[in-house]
DNA sequence: CGATTGACGTACG
DNA sequence: TCGTACGCCAATC
């Protein structure tokens, strides 16, 4: 488990991520130990939708809430709906009430 | 093997 | 407060 790679331990806390909850790539990032790459994070988002079980990286927005990856899925729309679907308010690809709706790892796994 | 890019974040003006 | 610049590390060209 400690000793998976960078991204299966990404993949793991996202797939940590409550229903109708969004996190950071920063939050993921930190939680890991690599705050300062935070854009790998991202990256390793690219190979979640070859991973099992796939990962719902679209509860993963960057710090503002904002659906940055949303081109990456299988349609541009595909986030908001998953989002939606879980009772999250996505408006203008970003996340309403993103402070409340946030998941940090290094909190909420820390208790 | 060197340069560029990228689903980010922080620092600075 | 908003816009721009830079750093990070891995993958790709």
């Amino acid at each position: 488990m400690v000793l998976d790679s960078f991204f299966s331990q990404v993949y793991a806390v996202v797939r940590l991520i409550p229903k109708g909850r969004v996190t950071s790539y920063g939050a993921i990032a930190k939680y890991l130990g690599t705050a300062r790459s935070s854009r790998m994070v991202g990256w390793a988002m690219n190979g979640a939708h070859q991973v099992k079980p796939k990962v719902p990286a679209h509860r993963v927005v960057n710090r503002v809430g904002m659906l940055t990856g949303k081109h990456h899925f299988a349609t541009p729309t595909q986030m908001k709906e998953l989002l939606e679907k879980e009772g999250i308010k996505v408006v203008k690809d970003q996340v309403r009430d993103f402070k409340q709706l946030f998941w940090d790892p290094a909190t909420e796994l820390a208790l």
